[in-house]
DNA sequence: ATTCAATCTAAACAATCGTTTAGTTTTAGG
DNA sequence: CCTAAAACTAAACGATTGTTTAGATTGAAT
């Protein structure tokens, strides 16, 4: 009937998403996503309908990379060594060949903050209740911890781990695995 | 022999700096100033140069502000003790009237860690390193730890004063409070 | 082979970015 | 009171922002 796609979504997205894992938001503008996703500003909106479109494509699709750790967390049975497990797992992302410094969902938890999007407020929202609930269901695990307790050790981890993503655009990975032995020795 | 200015440039600085604290520097325009200000463009240009003079200057009127926290801080003699209390008056400040969520000095450090902009990122590294050695010398107070200890909690430390400032933009003074607490119960 | 809708290229859109400039108003010194 | 230099207003600068559109190209179905 007419003619195909000259890309496939999914790759193109896949580097949308490395431009901003590393710029953010506002500092990654239309002409720099042309570059990168390597076809014309047309074929971006007509796919994703506008920069706000791509920027939504490209944190979903953030959260099927880290999909995987994120499972293995889920899935995991020895409770507040999981949590530790997450963490390193979490920093060791950093280093893998094409990754970026930080974490995207902590970026845009922080870029967003102060923004009027409620769209994208609410997905950053729910993937942090969601870890936190799995950090509570772990720290449960234990045993032999009141719920207050329990509460407040999951906020100062969910915290703890907000820092951590934050820290590694900037610190070093050696700095990263003394900070996790050094969170974890309060728990 | 001329007429005078019409705007203290102390002021309209403090005004420029609650701006940029509060949305950083590419989310604030030359028009957010100017409105915020209470200035015209000429004004601002003549006074400070460009948008990055405006933002040097609100950067050291930020320190100025945070000074009396700061030298409270190098002349304590408690030790740790000090190091917490310095955590403790670094959110408290959060709280008073007119101040922005988070820490101007955290939020350019992230902002500007991708960016070429060697004259910040000299200013913020000398604040960083500086805070490091106080924390350092206080640690250093307790005596009977070996200098690996020091140099690892005092990484820790910092570590924790950053994601602490990255944290405050989105979390409750209470979940702070709980989270400086767990911080020292590992130091 | 022809048709026609989908996809491409490339140019242009209005709005905003940081910055400059021309022209008016103010004000202290001679 | 007049002069001249500094500070003001307001408009415009070129460049870039996100977005749209006109026109050429492609390719499966008739």
């Amino acid at each position: 009937m007419a003619r195909k796609k000259q890309y496939i979504e999914e790759e193109v997205i896949a580097k949308a998403m490395n431009l901003f894992w590393r710029n953010g938001y506002e500092n990654t503008s239309m002409q720099m996503l042309e570059k990168e996703m390597g076809i014309n500003k047309f074929s971006i909106y007509s796919s994703f309908g506008n920069k706000h479109g791509v920027f939504i494509a490209s944190l979903n699709a953030y959260k099927v990379k880290i999909n995987s750790i994120f499972d293995k967390f889920k899935s995991a049975k020895n409770g507040v060594a999981d949590i530790k497990q997450f963490f390193y797992d979490s920093v060791a992302i950093n280093d893998e060949p094409g990754s970026q410094k930080g974490c995207l969902v902590t970026s845009t938890y922080n870029e967003f903050a102060v923004k009027e999007d409620e769209m994208v407020k609410a997905e950053m929202n729910s993937f942090m209740d969601n870890l936190k609930e799995i950090i509570i269901e772990k720290l449960k695990m234990d045993g032999s911890k009141d719920e207050d307790t329990v509460l407040k050790q999951a906020n100062f981890l969910l915290l703890a781990k907000h820092g951590l993503a934050a820290a590694s655009r900037v610190n070093t990975r050696k700095e990263m695995e003394d900070y996790i032995e050094m969170t974890f020795e309060s728990i």
